[in-house]
This record gives C-alpha cells, structure tokens and sequence, in this order.
DNA sequence: TTCAACTTGACACGCTTCGTATCAGACTCT
DNA sequence: AGAGTCTGATACGAAGCGTGTCAAGTTGAA
C-alpha cells in the first residue's frame, strides 16, 4: 500500500550534474544548464570539465541526512535551499546543499528557530559574509584595516554559535 | 468576575525611578537600585537628578503597545527584554523597552519568527552593533578605513530590514 | 521498453509554540 | 483600605512543523 514510494529503499549513485551555486535566488521555474547522466561507474569516456564532488538525487540526500523527502521539498519550496536539477527536473543535491540543509536542521532542532527564522539567520549570515568580503576589497590598500576588520568579524560570524564544521 | 484584575483600567502615570540601560542581561532576581514614587501630580518638591523619560508599569505599557500583560511578562521571562524595577519588584517600562518590544512584535508578526529566532535576531543584532564599535575604536587613527567600515555597516544593517524607526 | 523513482499539488495527522486567559496567594503603593 | 502587581501554574484556540498519503504524470537506468 505504497505504491508510489517516496521512501528511499535502494542504493543509487546521484547522477552528476549541473553547476549550482550562482545564488542568484530564482525561483524552481526550469533552470537546466547542463546535463549529464551515467556517473561514476561508466567507463568515464570523456572528462568532466570540473570536478564535481558528490550530487544526489532526493532519496539518497534525505538517506544521508536521515530526514524525510517531503521536507527538504517544503524547505526548497520556502527558498530555503536551492538544488540543482537534471533537465528532467529531478533535484540533484551537492555537498554544499547537504551542508546547508544540516544547518537549517540544527538552527531548527537545536536552537528553536522556526522556518521563518531560519530563513531571517541565513539571510543574516549571507548578507555579513558579502559585507565582509566588500570591506575587505574596498580596504586593499590599508592592510592594517584589513585586519582589523578580518579579526572582528570573525569574532561576529563566532557570536552566532553556528556549527560551521560538519 | 476578575478580582486580580491584570487589565489596564485606570490612568496611572507611572513611577519614575531606576536607572536601567546596564545591558547586562542578568536575571530578574532583585536589582533594587533607587525607588521614589509619586510622579508628575505631586508638588514637585525636589528635581530629578536626570531627565527621566517615560516609565510606566505593566498594565499602562500593555495599554500603550495594546498588547496582553502576560505576553510582556512572557517576554521577559524568555529574556528579551528586561524592563527595570521598583524596590518592590514592579515592573517598569522605558521608552527603550516599549521599542525593544515593538520590535519584537514586528519581527514575529509581521515577519513570522516565533520567540526563539526572535532571540537570534536580536543578539546578532546586538552582536552586530556592538563589532561595529569595536572596528570604529580599533580603526581610530584611520579616517579613510573608518568611513569605509561604516558606510557598509549600515548597509549590512539595512540588509535585516528591520524598521529602527517606531 | 520496462518500471522504480521522481515530479507537482493537495490534504491531513499529531505535536509544539504562541498569545491570551484565569486562578490563587502574597505583596505594593496611592 | 483596596486596586493593582507579583510569581507560578494551568488551559485554551490558532498556527506552524514534520511527516504521511494520494493522484496523475514524467524521468532515466537497465
């Protein structure tokens, strides 16, 4: 009585696929760059042009991170996280997509924050990571400012108590 | 039917007393600094050291922020904010905590944070304004580097579009 | 070409949180 | 004297969250 299972239930090697990670916060509406199926078993007849490190499709991300499907497709469906897609439009999450999602579990589960909170700290935690990286570049010529500023702000980043490791 | 009536029904000018502002953040266990009753009615017999500003008691800032007593005193059993004392322990309200709580009402109603990251946003912030002074001291003989540092502070404060008006 | 696994969209369930409300018993302050 | 506040407890409806399920259609590895 499971017809259409969501559940995962057998080991699958994520296809490996698109770029990811332009930010630039589109909507899901089809955004197929490249594509290309077959991964790591095949006999490898033409090089990726950049290493790709581990893409999942849904099942196998939500076995790794021990969660249900349906809610990493509520957080994407929020704008929470932003998996990259097959030109079939299966999600195909990256290491970086499995990182972000332990995030947001361990601001919700840990620290209480509801979605809309969690979405308020990465926001928060975004815009400070550019502001850094903005003072940094307008401060080229005064490396003692750099300092400065590199020093306090990791102690900013600090005082959020984000674990930045996993 | 409500003998311990908690409804703001009467006027009552507040007391004004105790100094607040220390930011601390220590529990409310007993800070009895400075009590004096009998506010703006009385003959005025002697000169306030300072200017106090407003100050009410519970049900007149519950009147104010048209909110529930309880909802104020819930808030300050969580710790977000942390209205002073009378030497008998009542609650007193400055303009500064009226605002905190109205920010705290934005950032829940209007944005839908529940309590916990509204606890968040307000340390990062905190965090936030606090690192900014930091850089601003340690930058001292820097004018340039200063200018900098401030002019994306703001922007990085902006970014949480939070309204510091009210 | 088969067919398990995926897609979107909808609905519902227990559980928790939030704001509010009430009660009791003690204390404060005009 | 007495209205108002204090702490602490309990309870309520509404809403949010994670999960689960269904339907109908699509994808992609073998």
């Amino acid at each position: 009585m499971n017809h259409n299972s969501d559940e995962p239930s057998n080991e699958k090697r994520g296809p490996r696929v698109e770029s990811r990670d332009d930010l630039t916060g589109q909507p899901p509406p089809s955004r197929p760059e490249y594509t290309e199926l077959a991964p790591a078993k095949a006999d490898a007849s033409e090089e990726p042009m950049f290493e790709v490190q581990g893409v999942y499709i849904i099942s196998v991300a939500a076995r790794i991170l021990d969660m249900h499907p349906q809610t990493l497709r509520k957080y994407e469906r929020l704008g929470l996280i932003n998996p990259g897609r097959t030109i079939g439009m299966l999600r195909l999450y990256s290491a970086e997509d499995i990182k972000k999602v332990r995030l947001i579990r361990y601001l919700s589960d840990e620290r209480g924050l509801n979605l809309a909170g969690v979405e308020f700290a990465l926001a928060a935690f975004d815009n400070m990571s550019a502001i850094k990286q903005r003072i940094d570049g307008r401060l080229e010529g005064i490396p003692a400012a750099q300092q400065v500023v590199q020093e306090e702000m990791d102690l900013l980043f600090e005082s959020l108590n984000l674990p930045m490791d996993r």
